[in-house]
DNA sequence: CGGTTAATTGAATGTAGTCAATGGTTGTGG
DNA sequence: CCACAACCATTGACTACATTCAATTAACCG
């Protein structure tokens, strides 16, 4: 039998709480938000870039990303998320969307209009959870930037895990010594500015030295320290709650 | 005699405004704040990682950058401001910082304290007009991540100049089609994730292409729709107000 | 006038990209 | 049930873009 996943929903509320202060009943009132519910299939746009948007992307279940598209056809990835995220927030507040955003795997989407989130933004407790939830994605963006510009492939890749990690952690989709990471190689790639082909054999590398392990998706961390070491990381800007801060 | 430039702050709260409606006195509100002036000068924290602000960055005159640094000394900057930007608005929303901030130049700075911008954004006008501004603050860091990403070294440098050219025009400091930019040639590549090397040959292909004309830190475009190609360079997601906008 | 900082150039090196081929897995329709 | 297609991971050989190391020149400053 498999365990019921808490609502993503839910954990996108304790999310907002654990960054700004919030009733109990605001939390309650994110929590019942309703949408419709969606299967988002890989490669094909849930949102275009420069579409005028009138709801959010809550993934419930599966991968999405935020895609930068060049004219070549080659694409970037700016940011990945994980059920429990909204994967653009920002749109209430700039509903003109900059960045594309597509499905990695088959995903469960829930779109939130933005009228009901607004309502419940009247409270300025909520429109100040709204920003810091929006200012943290900034501050991953800020990371992925330096991941992309400065990093070697393999310290680009260890930083790329281990924040992974600490997110499905947090959003209790594994553990961060074990988590199921959906994405073919071709489109880790796109998330680190590398080929394939590189990706490849640069997850071949850190399997040697031992500092991950990977089969079928399923990404095994035996050493989280010697993980951080390589990819230079410190958690510092993912803004986690006390509770899951230790050791991280 | 040189001529007076436009108040920083008074250019921070018209861009405000162009990002969301905002009352007269709202703008005139912010056009008013108060704060502490300062001179910061290059390779000094103004603010550090970790560090819990209290106030935001105001650039009066000069380059301020955000600053991610590794532990080999390496650094990637992951956003430039210029006079009427603030470089750290988010600050009020997480205090902690995530990332520092140095200027490039000697630069002017006026602190604001968060509690006189709070004071403002008790209405709701203003803090999602705040919002906005991070929001764009962001879409622009995610640009960044795909210049540094997936572009070549020319591509690289068209997009930025591309970017920092109608940046500065609309910030009155200059046009996009001449504009002053100081940093030095490392500090780009600390910007554009290449050796100060690398930048200076990749200038000297861009001169040779005649797309740039550079000296003494004033860059010169003399042909915008062919460095915009060259750059693949749209300027969605840096928001302009419509004024701007025309064959941008 | 040294001393520092920045720009520029050359030569050698190295990391990652490109092109291409193979094998495994899955899914599907005849 | 098998043949075929599609997708993904893996590997090899070659290329190319960017880094590193090093040296020179120019501009500026105390």
């Amino acid at each position: 039998m498999h365990q019921v996943d808490k609502p993503a929903l839910e954990l996108f509320a304790e999310r907002l709480a654990s960054l700004a202060p919030l009733k109990a009943d605001e939390v309650q009132d994110l929590a019942m938000l309703a949408g419709r519910a969606m299967q988002a299939k890989p490669n094909i746009d849930i949102v275009s870039i420069g579409e005028t948007v009138d709801h959010v992307c809550l993934v419930v279940d599966g991968l999405l990303g935020r895609f930068g598209q060049l004219r070549d056809g080659s694409q970037q990835i700016t940011a990945l998320h994980i059920p429990g995220d909204i994967a653009d927030l920002h749109s209430i507040a700039i509903p003109r969307a900059a960045s594309a955003i597509q499905a990695l795997t088959t995903t469960t989407v829930l779109r939130i209009p933005h009228a009901a989130l607004r309502r419940l933004a009247a409270s300025p407790a909520v429109v100040n959870a709204f920003w810091a939830y929006s200012a943290v994605d900034s501050a991953i963006l800020a990371q992925w930037a330096i991941n992309l510009g400065r990093r070697s492939a393999q310290g680009r890749i260890a930083h790329f895990f281990c924040e992974m990690a600490l997110r499905m952690e947090q959003a209790q989709r594994g553990t961060r010594y074990e988590f199921r990471l959906d994405a073919t190689q071709a489109q880790l790639g796109d998330a680190l500015g590398l080929t394939s082909v590189h990706v490849n054999r640069t997850l071949r590398a850190l399997r040697a030295k031992n500092l991950i392990s990977l089969e079928d998706r399923l990404v095994r961390i035996p050493d989280w320290e010697q993980l951080k070491a390589a990819g230079d990381f410190d958690s510092l800007y993912l803004q986690l709650p006390e509770a899951l801060r230790r050791a991280a």
